[in-house]
DNA sequence: GCGGTTCCATACCGATTGGTACACCATATG
DNA sequence: CATATGGTGTACCAATCGGTATGGAACCGC
């Protein structure tokens, strides 16, 4: 099993070969992951637009080429991308897969995700400041998603249907809380160290 | 027993009674508290100058008088601020008085000062983007005090050294969830439900 | 009364913000 | 070769950024 590639995944922009300039081409998928990095960074006021293509490589043209929304499109289009990426990987599996299994898989795909802790959660950034009264409708689509999954795959696997919520809420907490903690702290144990405490404690 | 007023604490300015137009007098107690309330609403990036005064009534005239340093020396001084008032209200009772006791005045402080969730932890919000850079010292410094202290008291209520560690971090790290996830779902239930089991779960 | 200090409001500064316009390049298709 | 298309770089815009300077009220000890 291999976990799709999406917080490193390689973008691969045709490189033009041209003697003089050097000009890049990036393709839509590219751009969005590319933003997505900046966003979950510095955080939407943080992420201004010069700091964008610095660090992206794209151009204010490329940018508004393929976010004609600006700024708030390409904060949006990012949410989805990852609000995509996790019911993929991490929603569907445990509603829909052996929830033991899909459990298992879970805590393999999140740490991988958040780079063991060296990574945030950019929705959990976005919840913070007033940015999450812009996009209340993902931010909170997203954790809901999350928590009910869980819960469900708990029930599944045996856990008592109230207990099942409890547990799935304290989970995302604690993931959320321990991304907050390994970032303050500058120390990625504490990540790792939590999830192998949830792992523990839920059905295996 | 009763709680030192600061996140609500009331600044009662001199208002001067000019009869054309209405001047407010603050003192520097006043202003730290309220530019405290913008920058934990706002993150530091989403706090600018003109949302500061717009939403504490000083000028900026007043602003740089108090803070000759600028907006990053508000911010400094927004949490030492905060890191002392934790200090006095959790650390110390948590280091130096009956344990069992400390914890649960913690329970209660904390409710109150994040106002059951509907206010959030302002280096908390620091720590997840950039900002965190700027201000590693002061943030890493409030967080390990806080699980140090907690430590401490666990051990001297009788829980084992190694085993007082791991709970004293889950603590905080819950706590910062709880914040992260009430926020982001709209919905202050979830940290009154966390404080409970937390409690629950620690000598009482 | 007076001068000094503290504090507030405003106008202003250069730099940067998010956003627009447009010319230009590279490739694929004809 | 021509040309349409998708992508890029750059110059430019009004608005706003953080910060400074200045002028003047309110209050203090005298």
């Amino acid at each position: 099993m291999t976990i799709p590639a999406f917080p490193n995944s390689d973008c691969k922009p045709h490189r033009s070969h041209r003697p003089g300039m050097a000009r890049t081409v990036f393709e839509k998928a590219d751009a969005v992951a590319l933003v997505a990095e900046v966003f979950r960074e510095l955080g939407y006021e943080g992420a201004t637009l010069s700091r964008i293509t610095e660090r992206t490589g794209l151009g204010k043209g490329s940018l508004y080429h393929f976010f004609p929304g600006g700024k708030e499109a390409m904060a949006a289009e990012v949410l989805a991308h990852v609000d995509g990426w996790f019911a993929a990987n991490v929603f569907r599996p445990l509603e829909q897969d052996e929830p033991r299994l899909a459990i298992a898989w879970m805590w393999n795909t999140i740490d991988e995700y958040f780079r063991s802790g060296r990574s945030i959660c950019l929705v959990g950034t976005f919840s913070l400041d007033a940015t999450r009264d812009r996009f209340a409708g993902a931010i909170r689509g997203y954790f809901t998603r999350w928590i009910a999954a869980l819960q469900q795959a708990l029930i599944r696997a045996g856990t008592e249907a109230e207990a099942a919520g409890r547990q799935a809420e304290a989970v995302v907490i604690q993931l959320q809380g321990a991304l907050v903690l390994s970032r303050a702290l500058h120390d990625e144990t504490v990540f790792a160290r939590t999830l192998r405490r949830l792992a523990a404690e839920l059905p295996r």
